[in-house]
DNA sequence: GAGTGGTCTAGACCACGAT
DNA sequence: TCGTGGTCTAGACCACTCT
């Protein structure tokens, strides 16, 4: 289990940032320099500094050199689908309505779109053990031709459902937005999920938009709270490579 | 502004994938296919390839080849700060109780250490326009001889504070984990964020390890609802590199 | 012009997987 | 054994920054 050079590189630097002997800003060794210490060709040297740098510990400036960067403190990896938290997991849902709609003015103004073009409405319940626990909405372009298979949307997240009925979306190149906030719910929310009590719920949504910043989806879940813990970590970026 | 061989390798690849050529589970090109195709060496095509991994479209197999990743579609990066959310800060803090405690067994429990440890507590509240806005608790790993200065922690987010106060950890080397749920205030929370309508909080609970995974930090923030909105976006890994 | 990083070549040798 | 990726060398030439 020998520990390739870049690594060890990459691993003397990464300590020198940790012990604060580098601290935020200063510049570190430059290529040759570490090619001289490790006796070493230029292409490893290189391989360790871009560790560093994929896990946000250095930069590099051009013509200049490398350098400390600021730790991104504020910045986790969070886990987020309407169907799954981590707690538990959605096991029946209800079709509310699946709808093709002419977009009122508040959609017309959210997809900067003409008041003649259509949108998929979808609403669903979802349940855990037979309770209610969220109401989704959800908004998306119409494009004719793709058919909506009512089974296929059923447990789909909105991710999922965009790559289907959105024309040229692949779940690789849909760009996502969150906004996350506890709220009390409406008559209607609170109806649907025979909130009776005064429990409040967590609210997300999203919004979707293709390689081209264009939106192509709207949507909110509206989260019996017990129901809605979401998790999130830092991230230290695994080297994948 | 010409685009470097190894970009378009690395785009030539992303295309297909995202135009279905190539679904999740298949194998794409091998290394030498590659370096005859762009008539180019293994270095500028394992560059190209590398691009794709940290993006998360492919992964490898020593041995046998490249394939395409299942896209994770869960996955957003988080803002998060006690001080600061995108939408509002925090512009005034009182500082209700800084103190040297002996744990209760809660939190031996939740620290894993034996009950004549000492733990530093610190409660705060956060005022924007002189209204309060979230009552905050922090506990924290004590260790001798580390003064505690009331004016570095009034504004400090925890891992500010932690690196501060806990020996050996730098901003760099703590993970964090977080946990957010909406809920009903109790009444202390209440009193302090002077809630008398049926107003709910969102609660943000972090955990803090140092390198070694060791719990060094625990804290609960709640927030007033209307202060409260968390953003997330999918995280299109930028080329550092 | 000297020093830095950015791209790229054409090899070498090793480790792993399939057969 | 052969094809795959993993590590590494010793160069080349270019682009950028500083003085």
């Amino acid at each position: 289990m020998k520990k390739p050079l870049y690594q060890q590189i990459a691993d003397d630097i990464k300590e020198k940032i940790n012990n604060n002997e580098f601290k935020p800003g200063d510049p570190i060794y430059s290529e040759n320099e570490l090619c001289k210490a490790y006796h070493t060709s230029r292409a490893t040297v290189r391989r360790g500094l871009s560790l560093l740098a994929n896990e946000g510990y250095i930069y590099v400036v051009h013509g200049k050199g490398y350098f400390v960067k600021e730790p991104d403190q504020n910045t986790y990896k969070l886990y987020y689908s309407e169907m799954d938290n981590l707690f538990n997991s959605v096991d029946n849902t209800k079709l509310l309505e699946v709808n093709i709609i002419l977009p009122d003015s508040k959609l017309i103004e959210s997809f900067k779109i003409s008041k003649n073009k259509k949108i998929v409405m979808i609403r669903r319940l979802f349940f855990i053990d037979d309770e209610p626990v969220a109401y989704d909405k959800k908004y998306m372009l119409y494009l004719k031709g793709i058919p909506i298979v009512e089974k296929e949307i059923r447990y789909a997240t909105f991710p999922e459902m965009v790559a289907r009925i959105v024309k040229n979306t692949s779940l690789f190149n849909i760009k996502k937005h969150l906004m996350i906030y506890a709220q009390m719910p409406d008559e209607v929310t609170k109806n649907y999920l025979k909130i009776d009590d005064d429990q409040c719920i967590m609210t997300v949504e999203q919004k979707l938009f293709n390689k081209n910043g264009k939106i192509i989806g709207l949507g909110e879940t509206h989260f019996k709270s017990d129901y809605c813990r979401l998790y999130a970590e830092s991230e230290f970026a695994d080297d994948k490579w």
